[in-house]
DNA sequence: CAAGCAGTTTAGAACAATTCTAAAACTGCA
DNA sequence: TGCAGTTTTAGAATTGTTCTAAACTGCTTG
């Protein structure tokens, strides 16, 4: 198995102006290094511990807000206490199954959105975050 | 001073399977006498003090969730332990001022999504929400 | 209108998710 | 290799929300 760790995360770590150090590495593998998906602070703890590569909870919060911070994950919040972490970035919408809890992507090349207002004045747009609500 | 309780509200609770109790009634009123607008539990745990109609925090978030249940209320989660409660249960959607925490309703009317993929199997769909973001 | 019971309210404890703190351990550079 | 500044960590603290058990209230019935 290759132990080595993969130089093109630890200088998509440098370039976003964190250090490569061995959790924030550990983790990034855990997030990018795979399809994209989406966790939550728990589950990427429990994955990393699997992984024989435990790091604390307070670095995986840490580690997460600096992720997102930096561009390199998309934050999206679908029920009170429930903040997910999605690897992908790029420009997509969710189906949220309000019964289970569960968070799919859907891309948005499809999807057309009109008639939007102008954002309030002195504010400038940020982004359009679309939540198709289901349940089984 | 009319201490007399609004027969409307009293009679919209009763048909919605709540007593109208002195608690809802007061909470009622400081919901729904007025414009819409949106609020936190503790922003209207606030209000009803205020207004010399003091009710435990515990009952404000029942009642929130019981209105929410009964369709009188509508949820809206912006950020991670940030949950608003919207007067307005109509079909609208959201600016979000992530700078301030500010929320504001748009209508709807004006805005056409195309393009959503289908629910998943099994699944039916519950509502779209669209939270545009903004940030000053 | 008194009694009784289910439905409500309450203070405070409990809980869950997240952030903070202060100390120990690292990283990168000289 | 030494050192200054970062980062990590365990555990405490905070925040938002729900639970618990006891007191209370609104409604119905006799």
């Amino acid at each position: 198995m290759s132990g080595a760790t993969s130089p093109d995360l630890a200088a998509r770590l440098r370039s976003a102006g964190l250090r490569p150090t061995r959790q924030r590495v550990a983790l990034a593998r855990a997030l990018f290094e795979r399809e994209h998906h989406h966790v939550t602070a728990e589950s990427l703890h429990a994955e990393a511990k699997a992984a024989r590569n435990p790091v604390s909870l307070a670095t995986v919060y840490n580690t997460l807000n600096q992720f997102r911070d930096a561009g390199l994950l998309r934050e999206v919040v679908v029920a009170p206490g429930r903040s997910y972490f999605d690897t992908n970035t790029g420009h997509h919408h969710h189906f949220y199954v309000e019964t289970d809890g569960e968070l799919h992507d859907f891309p948005s090349d499809k999807v057309t959105i009109e008639g939007l207002p102008v954002p309030p004045k002195g504010t400038k747009l940020s982004r359009v975050d679309v939540i198709v609500r289901v349940r089984r």
